[in-house]
DNA sequence: ATATCGATTATCT
DNA sequence: GATAATCGATATG
């Protein structure tokens, strides 16, 4: 009998690679199922034969209409009205005058709900992303590593990510220059807290972090 | 170490 | 006209 051929769906990970899109019905569900998963995965930017990775190590889940925080939360507008459509795909607003932030769209396609990416881990592309932040590479130093892509303006700027550029794009497509690739990395633990720098709804347990991972966003407490 | 503040604009009341 | 899912600089203990 010839060996039979594993199936693609258990083809081994293979880390470096940036292969393996997550795949939207991964996102078609309560943006309270898919945080946990989603920690760990990486965001990567293509630009020609230029790659800057990211290790998703913090997320904010906004859950829609019922969620008084949420931009979904009075009904679909021209800004919101990628949060309504299918899952998987890239919600870019504009805040404050100076800073981008994304989210992952999650649950079906006519219900809003999403991630906010609030932190990375740099993986790749480290030079481009000091670049795109405008700040000198001291050396390594993990005091100025931190301010590459800990928190959500900050990752943005680092990613080049931008409304007018990412909005609506799918992050599920191999062919997407924006997408979240899966390289078989697990999180240890996760620890979950309050979302920050909301004013409603301030009390619910909807941040998902890495426990101990030092690019989570905040101050620290050493 | 934490606290306060100013920058600047798309979006909505 | 007010607001906002932020950041970086400055001030102070």
């Amino acid at each position: 009998m010839p060996e039979p051929k594993a199936p693609a769906k258990l083809q081994k990970q293979q880390p470096g690679r940036f292969t393996n899109p997550v795949e939207a019905a991964f996102y078609a569900r309560d943006p309270r199922q898919v945080a946990p998963q989603l920690l760990g995965k990486l965001l990567v930017r293509r630009d020609g034969r230029k790659l800057r990775a990211g290790r998703i190590v913090e997320l904010e889940a906004y859950l829609g209409i019922s969620d008084a925080a949420a931009h979904a939360a009075a009904g679909k507008t021209k800004r919101n009205e990628v949060l309504f459509g299918p899952p998987g795909h890239a919600y870019v607003y504009f805040i404050y005058g100076f800073h981008y932030c994304l989210n992952v769209s999650c649950e079906p396609e006519g219900k809003a709900g999403s991630l906010l990416i609030r932190a990375l881990e740099p993986i790749s592309g480290i030079d481009e992303m000091y670049a795109a932040r405008d700040l000198d590479q001291d050396h390594g130093r993990m005091t100025e590593l931190r301010k590459l892509t800990s928190g959500p303006g900050r990752l943005a700027e680092a990613f080049s990510i931008t409304r007018e550029r990412d909005n609506g794009k799918d992050l599920t497509s191999s062919r997407s220059d924006l997408k979240i690739i899966d390289d078989g990395y697990i999180p240890e633990k996760i620890t979950i807290t309050t979302r920050i720098g909301i004013q409603k709804a301030p009390d619910e347990l909807l941040r998902y972090l890495i426990a101990g991972n030092p690019f989570v966003s905040g101050r620290k407490t050493r």
